[in-house]
Parts: C-alpha cells; sequence; structure tokens
DNA sequence: AATGACCAAGTGATCTGATCATTTTCATTC
DNA sequence: GAATGAAAATGATCAGATCACTTGGTCATT
C-alpha cells in the first residue's frame, strides 16, 4: 500500500478507534450513555473482537468509554476533553509535587480573575456547594474527605470561568494524587484559615472582583506552597 | 473477592498495566528504549496474549509505550508525564478554538515571566534554533512548517521556565489540531511580525526581564486572538 | 570492497472460537 | 408485592493459529 505524501500508517485499530468515537458522534451519545457490545462492535466493523477490544482500551484510557463487566460499553466522563490529567502518572515526587503547586499558583489566580468577570451561574452554586460541605468536614474533621472537596472548590472556581479548557487545565493539575501526597506528607496548614480563605475568594467572585480575586487566589495559593515547602525542610 | 473499604476493583488488566509500568521504571528504562516482546510479556506474568495487548494499549494510548509493528515495543514518549493533550481529541469547533487561544493568552504570559526569571539553557538555545527555523521558513513561504515551529516556540519558552508541570500544560495546548484548524481558516496575520514578536519575547527572556517578557507575550497572543476573531466574524 | 537482492527469524497484528465471571432481566414463588 | 433464583446478555480471559512488517545477515553482482 501507499499512504503517499504521509508517513501515517492507519492500522486496522486506528481506523477502528475512529470509527468508534464517530459512531458515538453521530449517535448524539453523551457521558454515561450506554454505547454497544464488544460482540455487536465486532460484527459491525467486520472484525475480531480482541481487536474491537484493543480499541476499548485505547479509548478507554482518556475517559472516551467505560467497559463495565457484565454491563456493557458506555460512554466515558473525558470525551471531547483537549486537555488530560494522565491517568497512569505516577505518584509525583516532593519536588515534583511542589512543580505541581508552583504551576497552580501561576495558573490559577488569572483563571480565577477570569471567574469573577463572567461568573457561569452552576459553577458559582457549585463553589457555594463546596463550602458548605468544606464547613461540615472541618466540624466532623474528615481530613481526607476535606482535601477532597478543597480542591473540588478549585475545580468550580476554574468552571466559573466559563472557559472549558481553562477548566479541564485546573482538573488537571489538581487531580488526586495531589491529594494523597499531601496526606502521605501529613502536611496541611490551619484548615479553617484555608476554609476561610477559599471563602473570600468566592466572595471577591460573586461580587465581580477580578483583581481582588486573583490576589486572594494566589495569596492562597502560595501560603500552601509556603506550608509545604516549611514541612518538606522540616520532616 | 472483597477489596474492603475501598471501592477498586482491580481486574487482571490494571495489575498488568501497573505490573508493566513497574518493570519498566525498574529498569530505568526512558523514552525510546527498546521493552519487551508481546509474547515474552504473556509468558513473564503467565497472561494470555491478546491480554498483554489489552494492557499495551492502554498504555500506548497516553503515550507510555509504542508498538512498532514488526519491530517491538518501546518505552514512549509522554511515560511520566502528569498533563496530556488528549490523542483523541476531535478537531475543535470555531468556538472551541477562540476558548483555547484565550486560555492561552492566560496562561503563557505568566509562564513567559518566569522563563525570564529561570532562564533554563538548553531551552533558550532551543528557542533560538526555533527562530532561526523560522526565518529561513518566512523566506521560503513554507506556511504549514513556519505554523509548526512557530508553536515549538512556545513549547520552549515554557520550557524555559523550568517547571516541567507548566511546560506539559502548555504543550497540550498547542498541540497539532491548533495548527490544522488554523491552517482550514486560512487565519494568519502577517508572518514576520509574528517573528518580530517572537524574537522580541526571546531577548525579554534572554535579558532576564520579566515584565517585558509578560507583557510582550501577553501582546503576542491577544493579536492572535484579535485576528482569529476577526476572520471568523468575516470568513 | 561496496552495493543491492534476497531470505529467514523475530515480532506485532488479527482472527477464530471457546470458557469463565458479573450484571441485569424477569418469571416464579412465597 | 417482595423475595428468589434461573436465564440471558455482556465483559474478561484464554489458547493457538496465521498474516504482515521489520531487521539483520547471506550472497551474488558489480
Amino acid at each position: 500500500m501507499s499512504t503517499s505524501g504521509g508517513v501515517v500508517r492507519r492500522s486496522l485499530l486506528d481506523d477502528l478507534a475512529t470509527s468508534m468515537l464517530a459512531l458515538i458522534a453521530d449517535r448524539k451519545l453523551s457521558s454515561g450513555d450506554q454505547f454497544e457490545s464488544v460482540r455487536s462492535l465486532a460484527d459491525r466493523f467486520k472484525v475480531a473482537v480482541p481487536t474491537v477490544r484493543e480499541a476499548l482500551r485505547r479509548l478507554e484510557a482518556t475517559g472516551a468509554v467505560e467497559l463495565r463487566h457484565g454491563s456493557g460499553v458506555y460512554v466515558g466522563q473525558h470525551i471531547g476533553r483537549l486537555v488530560l490529567a494522565n491517568p497512569l502518572a505516577p505518584t509525583p515526587s516532593s519536588d515534583r509535587l511542589i512543580e505541581l503547586l508552583q504551576a497552580r499558583a501561576l495558573i490559577e489566580p488569572p483563571v480565577a480573575a477570569l471567574a469573577a468577570r463572567v461568573r457561569t451561574e452552576a459553577a458559582l452554586e457549585r463553589m457555594d456547594s463546596d463550602l458548605a460541605t468544606a464547613a461540615e468536614l472541618v466540624e466532623s474533621g474528615d481530613h481526607a474527605q476535606l482535601a477532597e472537596v478543597n480542591m473540588d472548590f478549585h475545580r468550580s472556581l476554574a468552571q466559573a470561568s466559563g472557559n472549558a479548557t481553562l477548566a479541564e487545565v485546573v482538573e488537571s493539575v489538581t487531580v488526586v494524587n495531589v491529594r494523597e501526597q499531601l496526606e502521605i506528607l501529613h502536611i496541611h496548614g490551619d484548615r479553617q484559615t484555608d476554609l476561610d480563605e477559599h471563602r473570600a475568594i468566592y466572595a471577591a467572585v460573586v461580587a465581580g472582583d477580578p483583581e481582588l480575586a486573583e490576589r486572594l487566589t494566589r495569596e492562597h495559593l502560595d501560603g500552601v506552597l509556603a506550608v509545604i515547602n516549611n514541612r518538606l525542610q522540616h520532616p
């Protein structure tokens, strides 16, 4: 075969994966919808079952589809996303952790500023809800859950910017590994302070004050970073 | 089986994928190194070939490994990364394209500022080389190649920040689709202007002037965005 | 000695056709 | 009407085979 000019060597698998995505798009399926059974896909595309499965595994790896044993193939949570957190990423080292937080401290403040300008309704409600949940968890002392919800707050904040790509970027850098690592390192500042800072950021966004939202977010993340740097030096 | 407290249901495949990554890590293999043959892996882990292949497809999807027909399995380019561009992402719509550029206009300026403070040596050289190549392509008129190299410049700039996570984020939002889309839309400003602006940014970074680097990068990206918005309204 | 055609081994790609495990459905039973 | 349990649907895994591509070496040609 030729595949002239280009360099592409589209294997059967490449075509399959693309075709299946196209099929999902054609049917206007979205996250959570059931797709087709493996056998049915094999018949439809006139290929063997293991081949379909390989293609599905590829899609599955980026959250485009989800395979549920005994149940079926479903459209995944991350279909259509441009930016992803690497689902196979190793637990980051201390250095990488700090680097990750520095990246957040650089990216999130301007995102907060944009959020204060745009203020997507649904995201505002989510932020409010996150804060309420966090308040309860501060009381009950469930620190693992609390760390999770705090991350949710940052993600909701990014969603309030109305820019899906920014939301995806922020989501990617706030992914679970961070929480795990923080817990492992026993790093945490005053939890009430965190909550207060989040509340202040929320207030600035609701008030539509970009400069304040940006400054507060920067101070908040720099604070977290300072605490962590401190802990790493005095383990 | 139980998998008590947690919710995890680690299938054979999950274990396989993790084990293979661990194997790569143990052997201290890095990008481009040859790994093991499919058959050998099947023997090693006492599983069937199709199962190994499914696991490999999962790893392959995020660039952790690469399968070369007739040759072998190799360690991929993106192993160990935290943030990725979705390799299965659809070609973005106009709206999504603009959103993507807005995200870049928000993220890259502060990254440029950091780059001007850190100035990673290797990345500076790469920026210099990118500019030289771009200059040649402006002359020769190879617009597709030029667009590609211009993206390289932005990625090199991010690498100069010394923060791998930031570099990954910028890489993720400057991925090929953008170039394709730009070409499709026939959108482009004055190519000489682009080159000049890139040179100015480079100079600011070399001079170690964060504020200037940030401002120039912002103006540059806002300019690109303006051109595109303009074109989309007058197709 | 350099070059190029050819062959063979290694390896990925795909197929066929099973069997096992889990979930879901639904008729049966109490 | 709710609980039970068989049956169907579906994913997970296996075994073994054949096809296709890459690579390195052989060997004839030049």
